[in-house]
DNA sequence: GTAGGGTTAG
């Protein structure tokens, strides 16, 4: 019945509707009727008898833009929710004759405003409308989100209602090519050809950025050919980018140096190798780590008259970033500039990644104002760079300020770069606010993957907290996400740190024979924990069982059993170990040499070390910076401190960067040697090279001034530590208190025994029995007594060791009273301190 | 359709 209502007038079709009269008189009569009135007359409409039809035909017969000008979105909505897929059909159909503007207004206000799903033949009316205005912008992105919601395989369908339903449309050719263009840039490929297929039977023109698109999604497969020879055959032109795109093609189809013959044919085109095409091979070699070759190029570039373009310079200026080159980057970028080429966003986020890569996030910081002055905005790779940047030298903080503002910019972030937030917060220990960034990123509607989800599960086991990774994993599970190995592994690894072997063991066997896995790792992951435990003798087993399963054990199974020998002293077997990964076709690594070394330097054979140090370099095993610890920990038992140093130069040189244990290790040594002028040289050696000092630094200086220097030195740095806000342990004061019961100031021992407890560290016997034990040795009996009362008040018991050396000096005999009367916290009043003071 | 980002393990 409602065919060819487009053409029908409006008024004349009103009219057809009685109950719709007073509407559209008002509509057409009173334009600036009241909106309660209208209302009125709306919910009328509503009421009567299947009002869909009436609706939709009134709304076809005024066009779009009258009635919803009169109505206003809010009861234009009330009406069209009521339309179904043909009526919208219709209408769309019949506004696209009217005017191709109210088509596509109606087809995107149903679609962005009231939700509505269209048809098919809605959208490839409006489609053909866009083509004909030649919309394309608007025709692509139509067409794109037809093609993904369709998928993959659905090309011939859409085909067929091409064929049959719009056949004889204007712009029909436009349709069907951009059809074949949306399917390559979605990687449909088998689509793509499809629609091609169909496309020559019905001899329409491909346009040349179709086949660019399909050329470039098939430039791994010989199927480029194919293409290559229709374009040809169809007499497409073709551009500068198809000649690129078959560079690249046979650049990893086939070589480079046929890519640079084929580009060098110049008797090919008319016109000779273009910029394009050169940067394609450019980018090639810079990808291949060849920047020398990439710059050769370059100067082809010239010596042909051509002009290299921005992407010319970018390329090779990340090419020169990526090799560590960042001066000559940087240099080049200033070349650039003089060639009247303007540096752009990509230029300096190039640039960007460049100062990261080498951990400089402040000269990064440097590149973006540069970028602010010119200019140019941070985009959205900018702010990736940045907060990888910092993410990746631990500073989160800094990151999530990025990520704050980003999202406060409008730039939507990615699963990955959440992820790499995930991961670092995770890393350390932040596991709370990687939860939160978890639940943000699903509130902004960021589907988190098998990876994100992976790092959480991990990072939560390494907590020990099993029950939210299990949580996690049956999230996963429930949204189809099928966890794999990774987060096995970090099961596994969670019961284990969680020091629940034997509920690891259960899982572990769970995981092995039901034989879903073979993964070594988890083999690994198990004996270690044995061997954390100091069961190697279950490690073993479990070795045994690899071999008897006919399993092929990594060079880490192998670690892990050096590694339990050595804990259990047994060096023969760790070094026999060692020959043992050779037999099994495996590499020792870094790790292996370092852990016999350590062993070795442990039980005091400094030469067996350096043995091993030889026969590793002997390998071309590359020491790591853990190998240098230990030798620096063998040269210092040697007492060979300044070799020591040498040694940390050495390190630096070789591109290693010592770690706060190198560091610990050797202002040990100074200390010792009351050398405490370089022990806090190196101290502050750490800080320039952005290395915090470790609660152990502090510790070694302290106990170093207690031990072999200066007591009142000592004091003074603690305070100066605690001035600054230094984060100390417990440690660094019982070291004090300790030294201070030694060499007999009971009042600042006391003083600093309260200072400890306010911190809130949790004081144990064996910190009691440690100031108790000193103070009765040297027979200060009333001080001792003090301080076991106030450790009976704290609701400590002594122990046996205690009680006979409180008995020793008759502490306890004259004080059973105290002994009866724990809660009485003995407070330290001034005589008493006059009279610690008069007594030391 | 030639340039820039980027996540998980023992």
């Amino acid at each position: 019945m409602l065919h060819h209502i487009h053409k029908w007038k409006p008024l004349h079709f009103l009219q057809k509707f009685q109950i719709l009269a007073p509407l559209s008189s008002l509509i057409f009569t009173k334009p600036s009727a009241s909106a309660a009135k209208l209302e009125d007359e709306l919910a009328a409409a509503a009421a009567i008898p299947n009002p869909r039809n009436t609706v939709s035909e009134v709304i076809t017969g005024l066009g779009i833009f009258g009635l919803r000008k009169f109505l206003g979105n809010c009861y234009f909505r009330t009406m069209v929710s009521k339309l179904n897929q043909p009526e919208v059909d219709l209408i769309i159909e019949s506004l696209s004759l009217e005017s191709s503007d109210s088509a596509f207004g109606f087809f995107k206000f149903l679609r962005n405003e009231c939700g509505f799903r269209h048809s098919r033949i809605s959208e490839f009316i409006v489609v053909h409308v866009l083509a004909t205005n030649r919309q394309f912008q608007e025709l692509r992105s139509v067409v794109k989100q037809m093609v993904d919601e369709e998928g993959p395989g659905s090309a011939p369908s859409l085909c067929e209602l091409l064929l049959y339903r719009f056949r004889d449309w204007d712009s029909s050719s436009v349709v069907w090519d951009m059809l074949a263009f949306a399917y390559s840039r979605s990687e449909m490929v088998h689509d793509a050809l499809s629609v091609l297929a169909k496309m020559k039977d019905l001899n329409l023109k491909v346009s040349t950025s179709t086949y660019n698109c399909l050329l470039h999604n098939l430039r791994h497969t010989d199927i480029m050919w194919n293409v290559y020879n229709e374009i040809k055959d169809s007499g497409t032109p073709e551009s500068d980018y198809t000649t690129s795109i078959l560079i690249d093609g046979l650049c990893q189809q086939s070589s480079v140096q046929d890519a640079v013959s084929f580009l060098m044919d110049a008797e090919r085109t008319e016109t000779g190798p273009s910029v394009v095409s050169f940067n394609t091979i450019m980018s090639r070699f810079c990808k291949l780590g060849f920047v020398d070759v990439a710059k050769s190029f370059f100067c082809v570039i010239l010596k042909y008259g051509l002009v290299p373009d921005s992407y010319s310079y970018n390329i090779l200026i990340h090419g020169l970033c990526v090799a560590g080159s960042l001066e000559e980057a940087l240099e080049f970028t200033k070349d650039m500039e003089r060639h009247g080429v303007q540096p752009d966003t990509v230029t300096y986020n190039i640039l960007c990644k460049g100062f990261h890569l080498l951990g400089l996030m402040s000269g990064a910081r440097k590149v973006i104002q540069k970028m602010l002055v010119k200019g140019l905005n941070p985009d959205h790779v900018t702010y990736t760079i940045m907060i990888c940047g910092h993410c990746h030298v631990g500073n989160i903080d800094e990151a999530l300020k990025l990520q704050k503002e980003m999202i406060s910019r409008g730039f939507q972030l990615s699963v990955i770069v959440y992820s790499v937030l995930l991961s670092s917060m995770c890393k350390s220990g932040r596991v709370e606010g990687a939860l939160r960034l978890l639940y943000e990123m699903e509130a902004v509607g960021l589907e988190p993957d098998l990876i994100t989800y992976s790092i959480l599960i991990h990072g939560l086991c390494k907590q020990g907290d099993v029950q939210r990774a299990s949580e996690i994993y049956r999230e996963m599970y429930m949204k189809r996400i099928i966890p794999n190995y990774f987060a096995h592994r970090a099961i596994l690894l969670g019961l284990r740190e969680k020091g629940d072997i034997y509920e690891a063991r259960k899982y572990f066997d769970h995981l092995t024979t039901r034989a879903v896995t073979e993964d070594m790792v988890l083999y690994n992951i198990m004996m270690d924990g044995y061997v954390k435990l100091g069961n190697v003798a279950e490690a073993i087993q479990l070795y045994k069982q690899i071999i008897e399963k006919g399993l092929n054990p990594s060079t880490v199974t192998f670690n892990t059993l050096i590694h339990g020998f050595c804990k259990t002293g047994k060096l023969v077997e760790a070094r026999r170990m060692l020959d043992t990964i050779e037999l099994h076709g495996l590499l020792p690594s870094p790790v292996t040499y370092t852990t016999l070394m350590n062993a070795n330097c442990e039980q005091g054979n400094i030469n067996g070390m350096f043995e091993l140090l030889q026969e590793m370099e002997a390998k071309d095993v590359e020491p790591t910076h853990v190998s240098y610890t230990v030798v620096i920990k063998g040269l210092c038992r040697q007492g060979k401190r300044w070799d020591a140093v040498h040694l940390v130069e050495e390190m630096y040189a070789k591109g290693l960067s010592p770690d706060q244990i190198t560091y610990n290790t050797i202002i040990k040594c100074f200390c010792k040697a009351q050398d405490f002028e370089k022990a806090f040289q190196l101290h502050n050696e750490m800080l320039m090279h952005n290395l915090a000092p470790t609660p152990v630094t502090y510790n070694l200086l302290i106990n170093g001034l207690c031990v072999y220097g200066d007591l009142e030195d000592a004091d003074r740095l603690l305070v100066s530590l605690n001035d600054s806000n230094i984060n100390l342990t417990k440690v660094a004061y019982t070291t004090l208190i300790k030294a201070h019961c030694a060499k007999g100031d009971v009042y600042r021992a006391v003083a600093l025994f309260h200072q400890m407890v306010e911190k809130g560290f949790e004081i144990s016997i064996r910190d009691y029995s440690a100031v108790i034990n000193r103070l009765c040795k040297r027979c200060w009996i009333t001080e001792a007594k003090y301080f076991f009362c106030m450790m009976l008040s704290d609701g400590i018991s002594p122990d046996q060791e205690l009680c006979e050396s409180l008995r020793s000096k008759d502490v306890l005999g004259e004080d059973r009273v105290v002994l009866s009367h724990r809660s009485i916290k003995p407070k330290v009043n001034s005589s008493q301190e006059k009279a610690y003071r008069a007594e030391s």
